[in-house]
RNA sequence: GAUCUGGUAGCUCAGUUGGUAGAGCAUCUCCCUUUUAAGGAGAGGGUCCUGGGUUCGAGCCCCAGCCAGAUCACCA
C-alpha cells in the first residue's frame, strides 16, 4: 500500500466526487483541437475572426478565483495562455455545478481539461480565451511542482534537482519549458542532417544492433545471450564494420542514425548509450569528407539558430565554412611551439614530460603523440578545427596516409574542446587490414580489453574488393549539447542512465492484515499515522510506549469518537 | 574507481554549543468578485535519505551504507 500526502489524498477525493456527478474523470472519447497557445497569442490580433470559436485543451497551470468570475493558465503543447471562466457564461441554467463545484473545488493544478471559447484582449491588454464550455480530460493526482517568474524574469522554486528532473522527466518537460525547447532542437538536428544526407543521394539504411562480433571502434561492450541459437551477442559499439559491407555490396553510399552501446565510464560527456550518424561514401577520401563535413554542420546550426553562430557557454561558436585545418603535428607545434613531426619515441617520451603529461612505459609512439594532443591542443580549440593525419597505432581501420609514414589519413572535428566526429579515408586493403587486426589482438593478449577483436567475415568481405571510400562518425549527442548550449549529455538524452531508485524497504500491510492480530478497523489509521506499517513493526513496540502513543495520537488525530485502545487489547495484539 | 559537496513539508530552502522541526510558494477554509510572480485572514501538512553508535536528549556529533551532482581517473 501507497502511503499518500495530505495533497495526494485531496486529490483522490477530488476524482471521487468528480464520479459522484456523473463526471468520467479519464473519458475516452477525442477531444478535437482546432487551436493552440502560441498560435492564438501570436495571431489573434492580426485576424481576430480566425479565433471567434476556438477549442483547446491542456494542463491547468493557476487559477485566480474571484467568486463568480475566475483567470486561469492553460498549458498546451506550445506554451499557456489565460483563460477567463465567468460562471454565468459557463452555467447559463440554473445549475451552477460546473463553475461553482467541478471548476472551482475539484480542478486543480495539473489537470487536462478542454475548452470551447473565443479569443479576446483583456483590460490589461493580456490575449486570453474567454471560456464557454468545459470539459475534464484528466484528474491529476499528484501535485506539480510550480516554478513562478515574477516580473523582471526571476524565477522562484524552480524544480531544479538533477536527479528528480532525470527520473522524473515528465515532470521536469512540464514545468520547465526550456527543457523541451532542447530536445525539439535535438530533433531537428536530426532532421537537418537526414535531409542533407539524403538530398545527395545517400540510403539511410539500418544494421544490426545484436552482434556476434563487437567492431568499429576501440570499447568495452554490453554482452547478452540469445536463448535460442544458445550464443552469446554484443550490443554494438558501432555499425562501422556492416555500412562498409554495403559498401563492398555496391551502394555508394550509406549512412545510418546508430544508437551505440559502451560499457565504460560516466560523465557529463558519456553516457552508456549514446547516438552516432555514421556515413560511407565510395570513391572519396576524407578531404572531399572535411568538405561535407563543414557544409552539414552549417547547414545544421543555420536551420536550429538561422545563422552560424550559436552561443555555448561563454563563448560564440561560429560555424562558418571554412573551418581551420591543422595537422596533428601542426597542432602541436601552434599550441607548445615544439616541432614533434621528426621526433622518436623516446624524444617524444621525453617531451610529454617535459609538457607535464602523464606517461608511462607501456606507451608506444602514437599514444604519446595522442596525450600531449589531449592535454595541450585539444581543451583550446573552441572554433570548429580540424585535426587531420593521425598515428597509425590508435587508427587500425584507417587507410595509411598516402605520403607522411607512420600516419593515417584521418580527421577529427574539434569544437567547444572536444570532439564532434571522427572520419578517415576506410581501410580497404584487406591484407594491411588483417595486419591492423591481429596488432589488435596483440594489445588484448596484453590486456588491452578495449582492443578490437578480428572479424573474419568483415575480412572476407573487403577481400571481394571495398572500393576506395570515406568514412564519418558524428555524435549526435555532443553536437547537440553543443547546438543547445548545455553542460551535460543528461540534458540532451530524455532518460540518462540512472541507478534504480531504492525501492521502499518494507511492504505495508493491508487492513486486513491488521484486523487479522485484533486491530480494529478504526484504530488502523492511528497506526500507521505512529509509522507502525507492517504486523512485524507492531509486534516490536512495546505495549506500554505504544498505549501512550496512540492515546496522543488519537487526541492530535481528533479522532473523539474512536474508542481507545485499552492496555488489554494492545498487548493481546502483540502476543 | 577516487575526492569533494549535497539529501529536512508537494517545490525551493533555513535550522545557532546537541535541548519542543521553520519560512516562502503550493494545499485547504473563509472573505474579496476582471487579475498579472503573492488581494486579505486563518488552518493543515514531516520516516529531517537508511541503519547503527555516543548522549538524559541527535536534523545537528561518530561509524557504515544508499542516491545524486561536481572534479579527477577511465573512455584510441
Amino acid at each position: 500500500m501507497q502511503i499518500l500526502s495530505e495533497q495526494e489524498l485531496l486529490r483522490r477525493q477530488e476524482k471521487e466526487e468528480l464520479e459522484k456527478l456523473g463526471i468520467n474523470p479519464y473519458p475516452s472519447e477525442t477531444f478535437e483541437v482546432s487551436a493552440f497557445s502560441k498560435q492564438v497569442k501570436e495571431e489573434f490580433e492580426k485576424e481576430p475572426e480566425r479565433f471567434k470559436e476556438v477549442t483547446m485543451a491542456g494542463r491547468l497551470m493557476s487559477r485566480r478565483i474571484m467568486g463568480s468570475a475566475s483567470f486561469a493558465e492553460l498549458q498546451d503543447k506550445d506554451g499557456r495562455i489565460q483563460i477567463y471562466l465567468r460562471r454565468d457564461d459557463l452555467c447559463p441554467e440554473d445549475d451552477k455545478t460546473l463553475y461553482n463545484t467541478v471548476f472551482k473545488k475539484i480542478l486543480g493544478i495539473g489537470d487536462f481539461i478542454g475548452i470551447k471559447g473565443y479569443a479576446f484582449k483583456t483590460q490589461v491588454g493580456e490575449i486570453s480565451v474567454h471560456v464557454t464550455e468545459l470539459k475534464v480530460l484528466t484528474k491529476s493526482l499528484k501535485p506539480l511542482p510550480l516554478p513562478k517568474t515574477d516580473a523582471d524574469g526571476n524565477v522562484h522554486d524552480a524544480f531544479t534537482d538533477p536527479e528528480q528532473r532525470y527520473r522524473q522527466r515528465y515532470v521536469d518537460l512540464v514545468v520547465n519549458p526550456h527543457v523541451k525547447d532542447a530536445f525539439v532542437k535535438r530533433t531537428q538536428l536530426v532532421n537537418s542532417m537526414r535531409n542533407f544526407l539524403a538530398d545527395k543521394g545517400y540510403l539511410e539504411v539500418e544494421t544490426p544492433i545484436l552482434q556476434p562480433l563487437y567492431g568499429g571502434a576501440a570499447a568495452r561492450p554490453f554482452k547478452t545471450h540469445h536463448n535460442t541459437l544458445d550464443m552469446t551477442l554484443y550490443l554494438r559499439i558501432a555499425n562501422e564494420l556492416y555500412l562498409k559491407r554495403l559498401i563492398v555490396g555496391g551502394f555508394d553510399g550509406v549512412f545510418e542514425f546508430s544508437k551505440d552501446f559502451r560499457n565504460e565510464g560516466m560523465s557529463r560527456f558519456h553516457n552508456p548509450e549514446f547516438t552516432q550518424v555514421e556515413l560511407y561514401v565510395a570513391y572519396k577520401d576524407y578531404d572531399w569528407m572535411m568538405d561535407l563535413v563543414e557544409a552539414m554542420v552549417e547547414k545544421v546550426a543555420l536551420d536550429l539558430h538561422g545563422t552560424t553562430e550559436v552561443q555555448v557557454g561563454e563563448h560564440k561558436i561560429n560555424f562558418q565554412r571554412p573551418w581551420k585545418r591543422f595537422t596533428m603535428f601542426e597542432a602541436i607545434e601552434h599550441f607548445t611551439s615544439i616541432d614533434i613531426s621528426e621526433m622518436n619515441e623516446d624524444q617524444l617520451r621525453a617531451t610529454a614530460k617535459e609538457l607535464k603529461v602523464e606517461v608511462d612505459e607501456t606507451m608506444g609512439k602514437g599514444k604519446l603523440i595522442d596525450e600531449i594532443f589531449g592535454e595541450h591542443c585539444e581543451p583550446k580549440l573552441i572554433q570548429p578545427t580540424f585535426i587531420t593525419d593521425y598515428p597509425v597505432e590508435m587508427s587500425p581501420l584507417a587507410k595509411k596516409h598516402r605520403d607522411k609514414e607512420g600516419l593515417v589519413e584521418r580527421f577529427e572535428a574539434i569544437c567547444n574542446g572536444k570532439e564532434i566526429c571522427n572520419a578517415f579515408s576506410e581501410l580497404n586493403d584487406p591484407i594491411d587490414q588483417r595486419r591492423r587486426f591481429e596488432e589488435q589482438l596483440e594489445l588484448g593478449k596484453r590486456g588491452d580489453d578495449e582492443a578490437m577483436v578480428l572479424d573474419e567475415d568483415f575480412l572476407r568481405a573487403l577481400e571481394y574488393g571495398m572500393p576506395p571510400t570515406a568514412g564519418l562518425g558524428v555524435g549526435i549527442d555532443r553536437l547537440s549539447m553543443i547546438m543547445t548550449n548545455s553542460n551535460s549529455i543528461q540534458d540532451v538524452l530524455f532518460f540518462p542512465q540512472m541507478k534504480p531508485e531504492k525501492k521502499a524497504t518494507v511492504t505495508a500491510a493491508t487492513d486486513q492484515d491488521f484486523e487479522e492480530v485484533g486491530v480494529r478497523t478504526e484504530l488502523i489509521p492511528i497506526l500507521r499515522k505512529l509509522n507502525v506499517l507492517t504486523i512485524d513493526q507492531l509486534k516490536e513496540q512495546k505495549a506500554g510506549k505504544l498505549l501512550n502513543d496512540m492515546g496522543g495520537m488519537r487526541k492530535k488525530m481528533k479522532l473523539n469518537d474512536v474508542k481507545a485502545a485499552s492496555k488489554e487489547e494492545i498487548e493481546s495484539w502483540l502476543a
